[in-house]
This record gives structure tokens, C-alpha cells and sequence, in this order.
DNA sequence: CTGTTAGCGCCTTCAA
DNA sequence: TTGAAGGCGCTAACAG
């Protein structure tokens, strides 16, 4: 492959006006930057990229981390992501976590060592600490579905609190009163805010929180499978569950449906995601909008403005989830 | 960040036996080594990737090229491909084509001009010839889905004939002989493949291919639904509607069924791929499994062969499709 | 506006 | 087993 010294040879110049024209910089003659540019294209020149990251110390990549490629979620992340960094002429290079804390160092190492300009990272294993330090690092982060206190301007999440809250209302509303709860694992962050909006809802509505109706898993559907096997068997009345994700609501469904209830008349069910099987589910799941491909858009537009300075950009960390009400829920109102 | 003069300065040595420890190359003596390492551990010593892909011409990543990140088929593509490069220590650049030829070929020319060891390419829009192009270059290319004549011993594809061929079978078998069509777009060599298998299946069992009931449609949800519509209204009988993919086998269903159908008494349906969703249908889509993860896995392998030089592995290019009976199709023989 | 000259951080002969 | 030296392809002052 061709390389700027033959580019320089071609087109009779220095090296440094090819490289001139390369980065467009400065004011280089109109005939020259021709010239220069003629004698690319008669070699097929390609700038060679480590190269110009190892002298520039900029790469023009960011590097991003997610839990996992598979799954609905996190392919309409990246996609988001993708496709505004793409706008910049910048790229992604994707690294995957597998929520294993080793992993996820490994592979934050392994992007800084790509020297990408800076890192989208959605983490669930590693420590605030670490999370912390790291930010403190010379390569800017940002974080998506995760909160840090100290790191909030970093920060792009979902208001978990609120999406609880609304899923608990929008029942409540609907005149359910006997609520099951099927959480995600505590130890998240968003699981326990979706939990306490789930409270505060019920709260609200005079109506007393029942721990026996609650259960934790795994955001999983075996942990949903299993949640709804445990309520069914707890004699316990109860006219909708609400799931802390759509996985475990899918799964929660299927039980409930083998087991003979007839949904939604015998028993509602709301989710939390809207993932994209949600439609194709029957009945279509009831859940809350979580919008994962603007989220990770947003994330993008941050490293675009803050790393590469385009400032017109106006950053938006919170995002609000919206109920989306479906034939798997029912008013008991009628 | 440390470099690796600061290292050898720590540890007393030249920067050569920096480098050879750290490729662990060659000889180097015990106590040497263990000094080295103790000064990077010190002084947390990372080597930039981009000096040593410069240096080496070797970057331990393979680009990868893939038409979406969203929908639930590449995700899992990627997936296999991902966990395979990892177990060698080999790393993932991701990069989306979305089926548009001219953002496939700077896809290609990003990851080439990143000093990629390999590619791995799943592309559309790009002509054959590009690709012969492309493979004559020195950068080893692996085609997923994609079948070259000229470029066999670099592809890794389903038999989408014989897939084709099975699902229009299975719905024989079942005693069906009115049987309608919605095929992917015929410019792409896997919906046409796939039609072909049906045809087979057909003549094989003395059944009239019946144009008719035969529409191309585009591989996606709309098409899908459009083509049911046509097929509703076209007074043609047909008790079993087979689709190329599983996304229009979704729209096709929810047609038939917004429009009184019940299913499968009324109607079976058949879908393709096997996606994630296809277990959340009601009734469950009967579809082709295509084993995507285990596709992407080969890709990899194939690049850890021929690229890493792995000689312990079995290189296997074409993957058989299976029928998975589910609840979308009735056995009209009882 | 253009050329000269140092590096960027690392690998890799070639000698020692 | 180790060190010295040149170079990978490009950028970025600094001169001119």
C-alpha cells in the first residue's frame, strides 16, 4: 500500500504538504492540494491510520463497551451510537463486557490502548471506584445506564425511578389493586429504581406494599419463569404483575398462560424495555418505552461535543420512559 | 501513559528486552523477565496497540462489516464471531455496511486503513467483483452469507436451497398442497436460493409452482404485510403461506390474523431463520433454524486459522438448515 | 504557502 | 541472553 512518501514523490512536494492536503489544514495552493490530490488517486493512497493515531495521538475512534451483541437491547444501542458518530466521520470500535468485571477491565484496557479518543461504556460489574479513577484518566467517558454521583455530567440514563412509577400508576389506574412485582436483581441500580417507583406508586395510592408478592431475579427468563411459578403457588389474589423487564415479563406470560389463566382477562401483565418483541407477543405486552437507540445517540453527541468540540450540541442526561398501554393489560373498570 | 523507555529505565535493561518480554518472545532469562514485569506492573505499563501494529504490521484485530447492528440477527452473528476471536486474545472492530454499496466500501477501506489482520464481511450491496478485487489485495477476507464462485474456500453460508427446500417439504408432509409464497428479494442470492428449494420441494412431489400465489417482497415486516394483503384478495385457496424470513412470517401473521383468520386451523405459516422472536409468537413461528452464532464462530475461526495460523482447526463452509415444527402449522392430515 | 526535521511508541535485524 | 540502531507512516513545530 501506498504510502505519503511516494504520494510527495508523484506530485513533486514534501511530505508535509501531502500531509497538509490530507488534513485539509491550513491554506495549501489550490494547484498544489490538485496536484497532491491526483497523485493519491493514481496510487490509491490510504492514509494508514495507526500511523497518524501514533503521531497525532488521536484516533478518530471511540471505543465502546456493552454487556453483550446478542439480545434486542444493545443492538439498538450501538446502532444509535453508530450511526451519529458515523455523521462525524468518527468510528466505533465495539468491545463486549459480558457483565464479568475482569471482562470489562480488560476490555476498557484494551480500548485504551487502541487510543481511542474516548470511551461509551455500558457496565454493570465494575466498581464506582474503578469507575471513578478511570474517569479521572486522560481519555474522557461516558457512561450510559449508570449513575456515579460524582460523575453525573457523565452520565445518560433512563429515569428508573419514573418508569416504575408510571408501570404501578398506569395499573393502579386501571383499577388494579392486588399488584404483583416481579424486580430485577438489587444489586442493579436500575432494578432498585424501578422497585422504588413501583413503591412510591403504590404509596400514592394508599394501596400497601406486599413483600410476598414481590420477588427478585434476574432480569432473566428463567429467573421470570420462575418468579411467576413462585406467585402462582402463593395463594396470594393478585390481577397484574408487573415486571421489572420484558425478558422476565415474556417468560412470566408463558407460565401463566400454560398454567390455563386466559390473558389478559385473568391475570395483566406489564413489562419494562419495549424491546422489539414485545409486538409480536400475544397478547402485544403492555410496558414501558425506554429509548435505547436516542439514549445511545445522546451518548455519541456528547463525545461529539466535548471531544471533538462541536459545540451546538446540547447534551440531555435523563431520559424519560413513557407507558405504552397493550392488549396484555386490562381495565378492571371495564 | 507509561512507555516503554520508562519501563526499561525502571528495570535496568535495554527496551529491546522490554519488547521481547513483552512479546514473549525468544530467550530471555528468568530474573530478567520477572524484573521487567515488576517495572510495568509499577508503573502500570500498557503498549499502545497503534505503535505496535505500526512497528509489527500486526494488529491482533479483525474488522468486521455487518449490514445492521439492530434486529436480531446479526446481534447474534456478532456474538459468535466476538467470543471466538477472544478465546485467541483477538479483538473486534465492528463496523455497519446498511446494505448501501458506496458505506460498505468505506467500511472496508476504514478497517483496511486500521491495519486489520483480517476481515470479516457480510455485505449486499457490493458487487462480486469488488470482492474478487478486494480478496486479490493482501488483507485475508472471510464472506458470511454471501456465496462468490470464484472465492469457495472463503465462504461460510447456509444452504439456503436445501433450506428453501425443507420448509416447503415439511408443509407437504403435512398435507398441504396449496401453498403460497412470500420470497425475499431476488437480487440477493439467498432469497433467491431459498425460492429455488421451494421449487424443488414442489416439482419433487408433483406440485404445480403456481405464480399467483408467489410474491417477492422485500425481507422486511412491510413487504411481509403487503404481500399477505395481496395473497388475501387474490381468490387463490392456500392453506399454508410460507415466508423467506421470519420478520414478514410475523407480518404475515398478524394480517391473518386482523383479518379473522384463526390460525393455524385457517392458515399455517412458516417462517425463516429462527430468530429470538419467533418463540414469543402466538402461536409459535415454524420456521428454518439457521445457526447464525455458530456461522460467525467459523468466520472466526477461519481467520484464527488461516491468519493466526491455528492448523488445529476444522474449516466447515456450508451449514445444513433444520425444520423446527412449531405451532404455526397444522398437519392437515390429522 | 512549502520544505526540513524531529519524533510518536514499538519491533526487529544485527552484533556483541 | 542482551543491546544498539534503524525504521514503520505520519504529524507538527519551525524555518524559509
Amino acid at each position: 500500500m501506498a504510502t505519503i512518501y511516494e504520494v510527495s514523490a508523484l506530485a513533486g512536494v514534501s511530505l508535509a504538504t501531502v500531509s497538509r492536503v490530507l488534513n485539509n489544514s491550513v491554506r495549501v495552493r489550490e494547484a498544489t492540494r490538485l496536484k497532491v490530490q491526483e497523485a493519491m488517486r493514481q496510487l490509491d493512497y490510504r492514509p494508514n491510520s495507526n500511523a497518524q493515531s501514533l503521531a497525532s495521538n488521536r484516533s478518530n475512534c471511540v471505543g465502546i463497551l456493552v454487556p453483550e451483541l446478542h439480545g434486542p437491547f444493545f443492538g439498538t444501542m450501538l446502532s444509535g451510537i453508530e450511526a451519529e458518530l458515523r455523521t462525524a466521520n468518527k468510528h466505533a470500535i465495539i468491545t463486549v463486557g459480558h457483565s464479568n468485571a475482569s471482562k470489562e477491565r480488560e476490555s476498557i484496557e484494551f480500548l485504551a490502548s487502541r487510543n481511542v479518543d474516548a470511551q461509551i461504556l455500558v457496565v454493570d460489574a465494575v466498581s464506582d471506584e474503578y469507575l471513578q479513577k478511570l474517569c479521572a484518566g486522560t481519555t474522557p467517558i461516558v457512561l450510559i445506564n449508570r449513575q456515579v454521583a460524582t460523575l453525573q455530567d457523565r452520565c445518560i440514563s433512563l429515569d428508573n425511578e419514573q418508569g416504575g412509577y408510571i408501570a404501578t400508576k398506569a395499573a393502579i389506574d386501571m383499577g388494579h389493586t392486588d399488584i404483583a412485582y416481579i424486580a430485577g436483581p438489587q444489586w442493579k441500580n436500575d432494578a432498585r429504581d424501578r422497585l422504588l417507583g413501583h413503591q412510591r406508586a403504590l404509596a400514592e395510592a394508599g394501596i400497601a406494599f406486599n413483600e410476598t408478592l414481590t420477588i427478585a431475579a434476574d432480569f432473566r427468563e428463567t429467573g421470570g419463569r420462575a418468579s411467576m411459578q413462585t406467585l402462582l403457588t402463593c395463594k396470594q389474589p393478585f390481577s397484574v404483575v408487573i415486571c421489572a423487564n420484558d425478558e422476565m415479563a415474556a417468560a412470566a406470560m408463558e407460565v401463566a398462560t400454560d398454567s390455563g389463566l386466559k390473558l389478559p382477562d385473568d391475570l395483566s401483565i406489564i413489562g419494562f424495555d419495549n424491546v422489539n418483541f414485545c409486538r409480536y407477543m400475544h397478547p402485544k405486552l403492555a410496558t414501558v418505552d425506554q429509548p435505547v437507540n436516542d439514549m445511545g445517540q445522546m451518548a455519541a453527541r456528547w463525545v461529539l461535543k466535548h471531544v471533538y468540540k462541536d459545540e451546538s450540541i446540547a447534551i440531555q442526561h435523563i431520559f424519560q420512559p413513557t407507558f405504552l398501554r397493550r392488549g396484555s393489560v386490562i381495565n378492571t373498570r371495564g
